[in-house]
Order: C-alpha cells, then structure tokens, then sequence
DNA sequence: ACATTGGTGTAACATATGTAACGTAATGCC
DNA sequence: GGCATTACGTTACATATGTTACACCAATGT
C-alpha cells in the first residue's frame, strides 16, 4: 500500500470514525508518529478538507483577511442590507454584539464614544447592563443644531443601558475660531474634561465623509467654512471632528485648529480604538483610517470590506 | 452575538486560522469550555464539515461498513476494474498490501494459505521480505491435475518472497472416498500436517462459487461428482474445498467427508482468518462466508462490496 | 563502493484537548 | 414567588496531540 493510501486511511478513521491516532496506529500498523504526519499532511495539501455550510463563514474570512492586511486586532464584516438606508441598523447590530463581550470581557474603566447614527444605533442595540464602575464620555464636542439628532443623547444612551456614569463633553464640537479654542481649553474644567477623554480605556467612533450625506458636512460645520476647501486641501473625511487626508494626515485648514476633541496623538494611545462605518461612499476615508492605523478594531459592512481589501 | 454565530466565528479560528482553543477563548472573550463546546457541536452539526478529495475515500467508508455490518475486524476495499478479467490482479493487490503490514506488525509464527487466481496474484505483488522465522504452508490439498494453475506453486511462492519456511501440504484435494480420507490423516505424518494447518497464526484463503468459474468445479471435483448436485443439496460455494450453504454450514454430501484440510470448526479456531475474493458470481458465498463468522478480514472489490451491504 | 540524504522508529516531553465535579446564575414552569 | 432545570464559569486532571532529539536504515547520487 503506497503511502498515498495509507494517508486516506489514516485521516479517514480520524476524521470520520473518530479513533484517536494511537488508535488507528495499532489499527494500521504504523506507529503514532507516521500517523499524525499522515493527518497533518492530509489536511496540508488538501486532500482532507474542512468546509462551513454557513453564509456567516463568508464575513468571517473578510474579518480575517482585514485584520492581516490592516493590522488590526478585531475586525467585524456584517452583511451589506439591500436597503442602503439599514446599513446603520445593521453596523449599530455588528457594533453592540462586539461591545457587549468586550465590555464584559475587558471591564474598562472609561470609555469614550462619539456620535452619528451608527452611535445611535449601537445605543438602540446594547444589552442593558449594570456597570457603575465605568464611565461613559463624549470623545468630542457636539453639534449645536440640527434636529435629525441630539449629539449629546448618545453619551447619555450609552451610560444608561450600561447603567454607567455619565459624562458629557458640554461643548460645540468647534470654537469660533483657532485662538477661542485655545482660550477654552485652558479653563480648568475644560482642561480636565480633555485630559479625562484622552485618557479613556476605549474609544467607540464613527468616521465621516466629504458628502452631504454626513451629519457633520450638512450641521456641523461652522459658518463661513465650505466643505469644497477642505476638498481642495486633500480631506477625505473626518474622524473626531478632525478633517483628514489619504494618508492619515490632518489637513492644512483652519478648521483643524478649531476642533474641541483630543488631537490624534493623543487619540493614537487610548490603547482601544474601535471604529464603525460602512457604505461606499466612505471608502476613502476608512481606508485612510486603517491604513494610518487609527484604528485597533473595525466594523464595517461586508461590500465596504470587499472595496478595502481590493485597494492596493 | 447569539450563540450561533459564535459558534461558526469559533469554528473558523480553530479550522481555518489554526488557533488553540484558549487563543480563541481569548480572543473571543469565552471560556476555553464554551470554545469547547461550540467546536464539538459544529461538528455535530454538520455547520462544519471534513470531506475528503480523494476516490479511495469512497472504498473506505465500504470498508467502515463491511466491519460494522458483519463484525470484520478488518475489510480492504479495492475498486472494481472495468475488465473483470483483472479483477484477479487488483484483488491481489490489495491483498498483497494488506498482508506486508500485517506479517510486519504481526511477525506471525505460521500463516497457512489456500490457492485460486487471486492467492497466485498475490504472491506476485507481494513485497520481498526476510522472514525465516515464519512457516508458509497450505492450508489443504491441492490439484491434481488443470493446468491453468499449479497449486503447489503458491505456497512455495509465498515461501521465496518471504524467504520463509516452505511446507507443503503434499495430498489431494480430494481423497476417493470418505474411509479413504480416514485411513489417510491417521497416518502419523498426515496427522501432524493436520495439527500444523490447524495451528497457523494467520489463514489466507479465497472461496469458490458453484459456477465453472471456479477452478475447482472444472478441475478439483473428483469423478463421479457433479456440482448441480451439491448446488441440489443447498451449496452457494465452498471455503476450503468443503461447500457450505447459505448460513454457512457444511452441505450434506459425501464429498465433504472426503476433503483434506481442516473442517470447520477447527479452522474457526485460527485467530486471523482471512478471505480474499470479488465478483458479483460470487456473491452467494460471500454472504455465507461473512455472514457466519467465517472470516475475520474480507478482501474484496467495491461492487461486490455494495452488493454485500445492499444485502438485508 | 562510498558518501549523503531522507525517512522513520523510539522515547520523551510540552502543550492542547476533552471531560468531570462543583457551585452559581439564569431561565422556565407552576 | 418558589422550585426545578439548564447553562456555564472555574478548576483539576486524564488523555491526545504535536514536536524534538537521536539513532538507524534504506534510498539515492557520484
């Protein structure tokens, strides 16, 4: 019997008769050793292999491969919902599955979220839980208008179904101006509200585009600022109200030396940073997200996933 | 994250990326139990599957079910040619095969061996070994007279390959009559062939159909004796010369009182009794053979297999 | 004919897996 | 609301697996 079968054999009793390789050794004639080289190299070149009749394996290689390519350490691909308007919902869903184990898991003692309606949804999709130890922060000032959505609930919808302190960042999410942010940010509250959010276990963020579609393009924004500038000076998007290029870089515009959030340095050493977005028109920007390493996790839509990975 | 999907996340950390079961504990903030757990039950549950490309794997769940069904301690399977004229040459293959592991790991004191195309085929794939401290002998008489075969020859060949003792079992088949074949085993040095043959460690034999197939019905039977009447008195084939019905049984006739080897039930009492033959005309005492006990080792051919099987 | 290489037996050992016992929390049912 | 059942965390332990070192033998190449 040339090897080849023995092989066959070998990995056969293993895998579908269950003997141990001992065993099967005795069974065979063989000793042990040549017995698990036979299931190794079965398994090695393909002739025993291992299948998922499960659509959720598919994600669950994209996860793989956006972690190897991008270097992150979790990654979460959910499917891309036909209705582009559920892909919150469904980001929202992927987003408060994962934080829910990690919180559980980790027991932070701080964490940081940001706002948009992937937040929003992450709030809607937490199992509630009773964590007075942690402390739940705006990473950033908020909008101060717009009626599609109260920045600062999100923070409060957070702490609530974690049952965890509560602690807004009481402020627009930009001053009027470069010297008016540096005049707020050397009163001591607020001096220790940004000390405080720099210094949190895990962020929680959301990335925004260029587009109108972005809650920041179309409110946030302060008068006199055009989103075609920023545009113009290579922003992609935005991350902590922040406006960033291709590669990661904050932009040369004044708006970046308005924004009252930590600025990236110090953002880079909150040891946990996860990021949530999807949809193609966020692709430039979650691409400079990750490859700049902004990010430690990511969850996005399975489409948004595909896009990144077939970028160079 | 309901159970499933952790289950199949689980699953692929362990399958596709090769982590350990803590790893993926870690990772997935889980108990290494629950990872566990959820590995054994993916696996239950067909969510993960272990298919193998290879055709032999087919002939290996035949043989799984050959032992299962008839109680085998081992079953060869090899594939049925197209030609069944060759059908001779890949059962000794297998055979050949499955006796060089075995004599290796065995290292028997005596092997008895019968004769027939397929034991001649045998010989002749047989690996070359040294081994002067077996005895090679024939299990009963031989032929003679056919010239198609000499069975003399196989056990002498068995002999040369192993460079094993040779002992011949120099008598007929058949003795004239049943006082014939009393007055010649009493004979003190047929007396000892017969405890000898009885005594081997490991029995080699192929069985004999009712048809002029058989080497047997066209040359073995002696004058006078006509293969409808034993096929009249209930005989689906013979094992050893002596024709047994369809339970197994020595039929009632005379000529099973005038064979030279051993009966039945002495032959029951070898510890390895194996039995190598194919081919859908030999179907009936196949059947027999395994369903009574006969052989502890089936070699065979994957369609007489799956007639075997299809058998209730 | 000899040197080299590859394969594998043997034994030991570190690590991974599988399971059991016990206790606690969650869940379901009445 | 109480009780029974189930699920699972934790820990321990037995068994299985995976790998390594060394030696020996067979195969291969020069």
């Amino acid at each position: 019997m040339e090897s080849h079968e023995l092989k066959i054999r070998a990995a056969w009793l293993y895998h579908v008769e269950g003997l141990t390789q001992a065993q099967i050794a005795e069974r065979m004639y063989l000793t042990r050793r040549r017995v698990n080289e036979f299931l190794a190299s079965a398994l090695e070149e393909g002739i025993v292999r291992v299948s998922f009749a499960s659509p959720l394996a598919a994600g669950m290689e994209l996860e793989s491969r956006l972690q190897g390519r991008f270097g992150l350490e979790a990654a979460v691909v959910v499917p891309t919902p036909a209705d582009p308007q559920l892909l919150h919902q469904a980001l929202g869903r992927g987003a408060a599955a994962y934080l829910d184990r990690l919180i559980q898991a980790r027991k932070p003692r701080s964490i940081g979220v940001g706002w948009g309606a992937t937040l929003r949804e992450t709030v809607t999709n937490m199992t509630p839980a009773s964590e007075p130890g942690i402390e739940l922060r705006s990473m950033m000032g908020g909008l101060t208008r717009g009626s599609e959505i109260n920045t600062f609930e999100i923070v409060r919808g957070f702490a609530q179904v974690l049952k965890a302190q509560c602690h807004y960042f009481a402020a627009p999410i930009y001053a009027e101006s470069p010297q008016s942010r540096d005049a707020i940010i050397t009163q001591s509250v607020f001096e220790r509200i940004f000390r405080q959010t720099c210094e949190v276990d895990i962020s929680y963020l959301s990335v925004g585009d260029v587009t109108r579609q972005s809650l920041q393009v179309r409110y946030g924004l302060p008068a006199g600022t055009d989103i075609g500038d920023l545009i113009a000076v290579g922003a992609v998007g935005d991350l902590l109200g922040r406006y960033i290029d291709a590669e990661g870089r904050p932009v040369a515009h004044p708006l970046n030396a308005q924004v009252l959030a930590p600025d990236l340095t110090d953002y880079r050493r909150i040891p946990c940073r996860i990021v949530a977005s999807g949809g193609i028109h966020k692709h430039a920007i979650l691409t400079a997200t990750v490859r700049a390493g902004l990010a430690t996790a990511l969850i996005t839509d399975e489409e948004s996933a595909r896009a990144l990975l077939a970028g160079g």
